[in-house]
DNA sequence: GTCGGCATGTAACTCGTTACATGATTCT
DNA sequence: AGAATCATGTAACGAGTTACATGCCGAC
């Protein structure tokens, strides 16, 4: 039982889901390719912590709708509850931002403008996520009794990081392209 | 060639180093484990990317410190100017905090101290290799031309996100206790 | 007619972690 | 007395990526 496993779990406790769906809707949580996902769903399922349904389908293939068991919940639930493990970012522009002394500024500008372009996009994908719960009117994301209220934190919260790194971005281009 | 030879290239290329060392200075770009980094070594010096010498000491085991070499830092400068790959963040707290609704609140403000304590400790980690810098009369972090530029930008926008993570907890710990 | 979406999976490989091995010195 | 730091490495394992395999549908 890896953290996958878990956010495996905590998606399915939520809504049942296939393997396919899963693919997407733990973007939000530990990003995942599918080749890793169907191999723990397996595993999940034989150890009894979620359990799948059949559906056929005409036109699309068929797909197994997974759904959380008791002993699954209970399972997510003890493992909360225990410290986690500490945060691991990969960020390959930081290793190409450290070094840019070794070039000259335009290679700087070109990488921080990228950054920009992918960190627009990204916080339009998910203005678009929020915009959809805030416009449903069966989702109060205020009721922190429900799952909607984590979840539109954990939106929010994304939006707010690629807005702090739209604007280190700028602070930085501010910086180089102050010639003193 | 991956992600961490890169960064362990760019560490060399500032200053010679063992790798010991590496394990610590790469915690700002890349952090990695010491028995990924001497494989990665043995093989950058096969490729003629770097090359040591060896330190003997007393009371100390010896050292190997590596050097850069005009094929390593060309092989670098070539690297930056491709498009990074996308950022990957492991963070268990989000998978827990994803299903905090099945537990009571209690769990989530635990969960939510805990994370203001562990980024607490390391903005003040950061802070204090900031004031290092600062401090240091033979350098100037804002002289762009010079390799300690990039590498201040970087210690102090981690700081940055350490607040930003401090700021979100306590937003989030606020609408937890707001009992309405 | 080719590309993307839907849908499930396996195999091979790379990357990263943990454990093991060694051994002196210094701090608590 | 035991833990931490310095210092280098290998072995085994777990996690993650890329490629492969199959096949139908709809859009451009």
């Amino acid at each position: 039982m890896n953290s996958l496993a878990y956010a495996i779990l905590g998606v399915v406790s939520r809504t049942p889901v296939s393997g396919y769906d899963l693919g997407k809707r733990l973007e939000l949580l530990w990003a995942a390719n599918l080749s890793q996902i169907y191999p723990i769903l397996s595993k999940l399922e034989e150890k009894e912590l979620v359990r799948y349904e059949l559906i056929e389908q005409i036109g699309k293939p068929n797909k197994k709708k997974y759904y959380v068991t008791e002993k699954g919940t209970q399972k997510l639930r003890t493992w909360i509850q225990e410290i986690p493990a500490e945060p691991i970012i990969r960020d390959e522009f930081i290793i190409k931002f450290y070094s840019i002394w070794l070039t000259d500024s335009e290679v700087a500008i070109q990488l921080l403008n990228n950054r920009k372009k992918i960190y627009l996009k990204k916080q339009q994908h998910f203005s678009e996520e929020v915009k959809k719960m805030e416009e449903d009117p069966t989702i109060d994301p205020t009721d922190k009794t429900l799952n909607h209220f984590s979840r539109y934190l954990l939106l929010t919260r994304r939006i707010r990081i690629f807005q702090f790194e739209l604007d280190w971005c700028d602070d930085v281009l501010r910086l180089i392209n102050q010639h003193n």
